[in-house]
RNA sequence: GCCGAUGUAGCUCAGGGGUAGAGCAGCGCAUUCGUAAUGCGCCGGUCGGGGGUUCAAAUCCCUUCAUCGGCUCCA
């Protein structure tokens, strides 16, 4: 009898089989100590469930926890065991779709009353009991019109509508763990015993296939771990997220707040000013050396004009409008067409351009109630903006300055960015052809740059395709801040010139950018990221002087005075209270030096500093001190320092 | 805009049909102190707004506004 064998190597390993024998049995022979470990396994590439039978020569690498694939199997794995779970307490849910998602899983449900609080309880029990069970995942194919059918039976019209949406050439695989039976593409992982640890989180709506005109499901939102301390330790991360939260250390610090009165229309405090000005102070300093003018333009402009530019057919649901001597009005948007107007205000010859005009200009848009979010997306906000007129010729260079200039920016503050190219929207105004040479540069800038990014597609301004800039908040969502964007429409729009060398008029080119993006959004992402804790050269109040009694209390003052001279924010902490207590109240408001002042100080004309982070470090004179400080200052504030 | 939750003092929160509570902050007094909270006292709320049920509503119901978590949308 002739014995076919497959030849299975697996880390550095190889062996011999009889066809048909599973992943898992392969691993645990060839390398028994990753066998326990390993969730799925990647098969000549693919990732597969460990019960995948093998029949020809391949070659397997177990995945665990430490891969992506592995915790996404694990995830999506708990994602069906909740599904179980919630049709078993509620048999009428329909089910929807429940991916691993970063992080995490969700699982939408179409149910008559949306889950409370006391249901997750229920389900999570429920899961825990279905884990106990330790069922195994079992993986079986069905041709499309028996899955179909079986669906269709089950009144699982949401399933059968993704069947009908799969291509036709698609596999369709079901797996089911006990009684419960799911259309899924898998991979999974062996069996239910596998989920050491998991949380349902919270419940949301979610529109079914991110359609707004679609029914609304109810989402739960969970996580799960291959153990109990990962969970708990995401669990504390998502806490000390909470209490980086810009909202919550913008009222604590007395930097900003939302009124009532203002939704979505922020109030800076004295305090969130400073931070502010200096942080347009840096940006006009890098502008400047960047070849930049800056320029300010109205933020009510007539009507006719918004309609010139596009905006009133394709921007007016996000406007607001006025009426001035019954004559109608827009309050701006967006400040290309103000820096537009400046362009025109005069003829330009090609010795100028590229001309780059920056205006950091507040602009108004009506966002959606339910979209508000702190400081990350308001109503009215300062765009840090600049518009480039240039000759086509300069496109690529441009473009490439920018991008160098927004990652000097990000450098100083230490961000990690995103970079994502979006195209062409559907409500677009210009030709296809336009669109793609435009799009064509944009690419070209960031390929010449060496750039990692991500393709948006349909996610463009409506003049034309983006590069933007992603950053994260204290949760890891990602906000568009930078963003360049390239233009041939708007010259077109307002008959934009420049005298040639050939002394004809020639038509420009615009790049409409933000580095920052908005003030407000950026100042939310500082917030999150430094967690109140600024760099001197950020921080409202650099110093606070803290007379150990007030017989000191003189003394402190010059101190602030000299301080202050020195263009150092400084303040004295009068109060009758001891050291100890002013000491925990300036650490609280993280303000980065407190100088110390006593008997000892007074005597020697010094202050005992101490650091925000590094504690006690001694006397110094005041003088000296000034001049330390001022040198951190300085150089933070060039990215020069640390 | 949609789904759900929440709204009580400046902040953090308790109370859940029968006269509004605590801690912190603030103010006053005592204390004059050396690196994360000294003690005592005082002030402070028409319980988000409007309507209803009830002898009586912070509490129950309706409605509206705002906020939070998502969805959608976008800097």
């Amino acid at each position: 009898m002739h014995v076919v064998k497959v030849k299975v190597s697996c880390a550095h390993q190889e062996g011999e089989f009889i066809p048909g024998i599973t992943v898992l049995e392969a691993i645990t022979q060839l390398c028994p100590d990753q066998a326990k470990e390993a969730l799925v396994a990647e098969i000549n590439g693919e990732v597969k469930d460990l019960t995948t039978k093998i029949n020809n020569d391949c070659q397997i690498k177990p995945l665990t926890w430490n891969d992506e694939a592995g915790r996404r199997a694990l995830r999506h794995s708990a994602a069906h065991v909740m599904a179980q779970a919630v049709k078993q307490l509620f048999p009428e849910a329909k089910l929807a779709i429940g991916p691993a998602i970063e992080d995490g899983f969700y699982y939408d449900f179409a149910v008559d009353n949306p889950f409370t609080p006391e249901d997750l309880e229920k389900i999570s029990t429920c899961m825990e009991q279905i884990i106990d069970q330790d069922l195994a995942f079992i993986r079986q194919e069905m041709a499309r019109d028996e899955a179909r059918a079986y669906f269709v039976a089950k009144g699982e019209q949401y399933k059968v509508e993704l069947i009908d949406d799969l291509p036709p050439d698609a596999t369709i695989s079901l797996y089911q763990q006990g009684d419960f039976v799911d259309l899924c593409a898998g991979p999974h992982i062996p069996s239910t015993g596998y989920i050491k640890a998991f949380k349902l989180l919270s419940v949301a709506g979610a529109y079914w296939r991110g359609d707004e005109k679609r029914e609304m499901l109810q989402r739960i939102y969970g996580t799960a771990f291959a153990n109990k301390s990962d969970l708990e330790a995401h669990l504390r991360l998502l806490e000390e997220a909470a209490r980086r939260d810009h909202r919550k250390i913008g009222r604590e610090l007395d930097l900003f707040s939302l009124q009532e009165e203002g939704p979505g229309f922020p109030f800076f405090h004295p305090k969130g000013m400073i931070l502010r000005n200096e942080l347009e102070a840096f940006w006009r300093e890098e502008h400047r050396r960047a070849g930049y003018q800056e320029i300010r333009t109205p933020t009510i402009l007539s009507q006719e004009l918004w309609q010139k530019s596009g905006h009133w057919d394709h921007y007016r649901e996000n406007m607001y409008f006025t009426e001035i001597d019954n004559r109608g009005f827009a309050i701006k948007p967006m400040n290309c067409p103000g820096g537009i107007l400046v362009y025109k205000s005069r003829s330009h010859s090609y010795r100028e351009l590229p001309l780059r005009l920056a205006e950091m200009g507040l602009v108004h848009r009506h966002e959606r109630a339910g979209a508000l979010h702190g400081l990350m997306r308001v109503r009215c906000f300062t765009q840090d903006d600049a518009h480039i007129f240039m000759l086509p010729s300069q496109i690529t260079e441009e473009i490439k300055g920018v991008i160098d200039l927004i990652a000097r920016i990000y450098q100083v503050f230490g961000f990690n960015y995103q970079v994502e190219l979006s195209t062409k929207p559907e409500n677009a105004m210009g030709s296809d052809d336009i669109w793609e040479e435009a799009t064509a540069s944009l690419k070209k800038a960031l390929e010449e740059k060496g750039m990692e990014y991500k393709i948006n597609e349909g996610d463009g301004a409506f003049y034309g395709p983006k590069i933007d800039f992603h950053l994260q908040d204290c949760l890891g969502r990602t906000w568009q801040c930078g963003t360049i964007q390239l233009d041939f429409l708007m010259p077109e729009c307002f008959e934009l010139d420049y005298i040639g060398e050939d002394g004809e008029k020639h038509r420009p080119v615009m790049i409409h950018r933000t580095c920052l993006g908005s003030i407000e959004r950026f100042i939310g992402i500082l917030i999150e990221h430094y967690a109140g804790a600024f760099p001197t050269w950020l921080a409202p109040v650099q110093v606070r002087i803290l007379p150990i009694t007030d017989h000191q209390s003189g003394y402190a003052k010059e101190v602030a005075v000299k301080l202050d001279q020195a263009r150092i924010r400084a303040e004295v902490d009068g109060r009758n209270e001891k050291v100890g207590y002013k000491i925990r109240d300036a650490q609280l408001q993280k303000i980065p030096y407190m100088l110390i002042v006593g008997a000892k100080e007074i005597d020697n004309g010094t202050v005992a500093v101490r650091h925000r982070d590094q504690g006690d470090l001694g006397a110094l004179t005041v003088d000296r001190f000034i001049q330390e400080i001022g040198r951190e200052i300085s150089e933070h504030r060039t990215g020069r320092g640390n």
